[in-house]
DNA sequence: CCCAATCTTTGCGATGGCGCAAAGAGAAAT
DNA sequence: ATTTCTCTTTGCGCCATCGCAAAGATTGGG
């Protein structure tokens, strides 16, 4: 799929971090930056690449992880289309990126030099305060998440993350709220094994709170499973 | 103990998120500001209070933290002097703050009202750059921890909190890099218990890395300890 | 100087979650 | 339609860590 450039400049308008953003900003992000597809399991950037360009998702999903020495991989985010991210660049031009970047589907991003995105931020204060509300809020969402982790058991953060992914990408279908992931993205995003999730969605299942299939969860009961992660249920 | 405008003002010089502020900017914030001297176990603020004042430490240490509904606490970062902290309420107005401060020995802090904070700040973007700065540090010192939580065992987690400790806050004495924290401080920032922290701290002491006492604990042997850290040693 | 309060240590039993292994199920390719 | 590949399920044994309880150590106050 290719994108005019119509079309992206119609996408940056839905971009929260540049609702500040005059016209003429958005032209010129909309000039300077080139649309990258990825097929799926591609990387848009590897952790601890120079941060030189930022991108902004214009279509498909993309998680954030990191990966340790010993190969195991940890989720720290999950982006959704319009959502800016690699953004470290044009904070720091010597920065590298925290994490890696990897489509979950075939996925297109547009890439902005980290410069020319920084020039555009000096000039435009009201953007700066945009990008920092941004940043507070992931910081936030990481604080939360680093306490669910330290505190609370799998099955209430499986629930968490469930329940979240609901909000930014579920699909509303008859059944209830469908989401694409498999066993081993959801242990990966929870801090858990792909048996532990297995069991978990099938005690689910059986309780009636969920619909399993491969690579799919349909959530039918989101409020009961919105008290499983609350911890409101007595496992 | 009380603060001179001259001492404030040295003091806001040493600053980093203030590395770019001019001389007239650290005399208005040193005059916006006032001291707030809080006792050991006392508060800046609570999670979730209106953020409308943004903190400096001048003198003591400081701690973020979370409490959970059950009551257990998760600390999630240690304020050294100098250091900025509760400076969301500068980026958004109508913010709350995400976690409480509490001292963790008599400390004093400069208070600055979040709109003042954010008026310098936007008549400065080299400000903003700093500010940003902090933001992605803390940002990817979040996620490095959270990944540690989910991918480490306890006793590197907890070798990992003493190392990072002992570089912000430790004193060099003759044994070795003393450290003030008691146990119970320790499982918070790890992520575990204060007996598991015992029980590691004893098995350490018996291998001659560190001597520990009551709210102390002295690294005789950081290398050593930076390899459990690393997970280079078979525990 | 002693007592009370607080912090630390350690034995012991309990258990939540891990991870192998092997079988089952679904999707895609030939 | 059959094969092949990938994803999922579940039984089973294991063990790292928890958390109580009780004793020991240290500090500060009166």
């Amino acid at each position: 799929m290719t994108f005019s450039s119509a079309e992206i400049e119609a996408a940056l308008r839905r971009v929260d971090v540049l609702r500040h953003a005059t016209a003429a900003e958005v032209r010129a992000l909309a000039r300077l930056g080139l649309p990258r597809a990825v097929e799926e399991d591609g990387f848009f950037f590897f952790q601890d690449d120079p941060a030189e360009q930022v991108f902004i998702l214009l279509q498909g999903r993309v998680k954030l992880c990191q990966i340790t020495p010993e190969g195991q991989q940890v989720n720290l985010r999950t982006i959704a289309p319009y959502q800016v991210f690699g953004a470290v660049g044009a904070v720091r031009p010597d920065a590298t990126y925290p994490a890696c970047a990897q489509a979950l589907e075939e996925s297109v991003a547009l890439v902005i030099p980290s410069a020319d995105f920084q020039r555009i931020l000096s000039a435009n204060p009201a953007l700066m305060f945009d990008l920092m509300t941004m940043m507070t809020d992931y910081i936030r969402e990481m604080q939360d998440r680093y306490r669910e982790m330290v505190t609370e058991q799998v099955e209430q953060r499986i629930a968490r993350v469930v329940v979240r992914l609901a909000g930014q990408l579920g699909r509303r279908t008859p059944a209830g709220i469908e989401l694409i992931f498999s066993r081993q993205d959801l242990a990966e995003m929870a801090g858990t094994t792909l048996y532990t999730v297995s069991r978990v969605l099938s005690g689910w299942e059986k309780r009636g709170l969920v619909l399993t299939g491969r690579e799919r969860l349909v959530i039918t009961q989101p409020h009961a499973l919105m008290q499983v992660a609350e911890g409101s249920v007595p496992t």
